[in-house]
DNA sequence: AACTAAGCCAACCGCAGCCAA
DNA sequence: ATTGGCTGCGGTTGGCTTAGT
């Protein structure tokens, strides 16, 4: 039977969100909440289609979202994950609260894969790599776009069949799961990895960016930059850049009313609901509940210039 | 300073699964 | 049991940024 598009394409924007449309989005989902994503765009006034909606506020645009480079332990969470579940990015991403599925994915792709490899494991069985003796280490290189030859192919259901149930390899983390979806980890691919050993105690860095403490990242914004004239469209008008996100221009946060000194639950108070941001407070993730994560995480921000609230009014 | 290559990430595409009619 | 609509998921891509020459 064939499958209607999601949308009639015809007429509808693509490509980077401008302010106006976060906005938009925002403001509709602050007032109706989440429903029928076909819906909104309509409803909203944009000219985009219901998926893409729902992908620009699950992946930006959320209030939950944690912003910024994955911790270590997140990390180390992620690859724990990976060896039980494969490329099941939602999953590991329900497993860390204010993660998106895309983040995580492309974190993995851009920086774990690579760590990985540099450690001499199977980015894709989490199994230790041949010797470099035995495949030319070129050839080899995934970055390239080849795939090594054998291990065998796998489906991306037969990879993942294969790590989930397949338990007790060399550097498999054995994660028992419970009926009721409970992790119980015991022990990490790390943990029995004596190679490169020091990389892994000391070496597994971010990227060399330090953790953001949350006292760093909450910001009195008592010295507001003098910014351009707010009223000028120029810069804050254009689409937000990739680099800064720009979910939250400056236009933007005018229009939202964004005081220049503020408590950041006031701020969601003002942006969404009671009752969503309620909903919130606990975040239930296969069996793992969290802090609530507005308590957790005050205020997420990042080097992203977007979240800069004070440099920006 | 200019050019090129590599890295990175937001967004798109298309399929799968769920559910109501 | 079948059909059709909707959402969610994972893979892929386009374009911007950064690093290297």
């Amino acid at each position: 039977m064939g499958r209607q598009p999601c949308c009639d394409k015809v007429g509808l924007k693509k490509g980077p969100w401008t302010a106006e449309e976060d906005k938009k989005l925002i403001n509709f989902i602050r007032t109706n909440g989440q429903c029928c994503w076909r819906a909104v765009p309509k409803l909203a006034g944009l000219l985009r289609c219901g998926k893409s909606c729902r992908l620009r506020w699950t992946n930006y645009l959320r209030p939950d979202l944690k912003r910024g480079l994955l911790s270590e332990s997140e990390e180390k969470m992620v690859i724990d994950l990976h060896a039980q579940l494969g490329n099941r990015w939602s999953k590991i991403a329900s497993h860390l609260p204010g993660r998106t599925d895309n983040e995580i994915k492309n974190h993995w792709n851009t920086h774990i894969k690579k760590k990985l490899r540099k450690m001499g494991i199977d980015p894709l069985t989490h199994k230790p790599l041949p010797t470099p003796t035995t495949i030319p280490s070129p050839e080899n290189d995934q970055d390239c776009g080849i795939e090594p030859p054998p291990p065998p192919p796998a489906t991306e259901s037969e990879q993942s069949k294969e790590v989930v149930e397949v338990v007790d390899t060399p550097l498999q983390s054995t994660i028992t799961e419970s009926k009721d979806g409970d992790k119980n980890r015991a022990t990490s691919p790390f943990d029995s990895m004596d190679v490169n050993n020091d990389f892994v105690n000391n070496d597994f860095c971010i990227d060399e960016i330090p953790v953001i403490e949350p006292h760093e990242i909450l910001m009195p914004c008592e010295n507001p930059s003098p910014s351009p004239s707010s009223s000028s469209s120029s810069a804050s008008a254009t689409a937000p850049t990739s680099s800064s996100g720009g979910s939250f221009s400056s236009n933007l946060l005018e229009d939202l009313e964004f005081a220049t000194t503020f408590d950041y639950n006031e701020i969601l108070s003002s942006i969404w609901d009671d009752d969503f941001t309620s909903s919130l407070d606990v975040y239930n993730t296969d069996g793992i509940t969290v802090e609530p994560l507005l308590m957790q995480f005050p205020l997420m921000v990042s080097d992203d210039e977007s979240w800069k609230f004070d440099s920006i009014m």
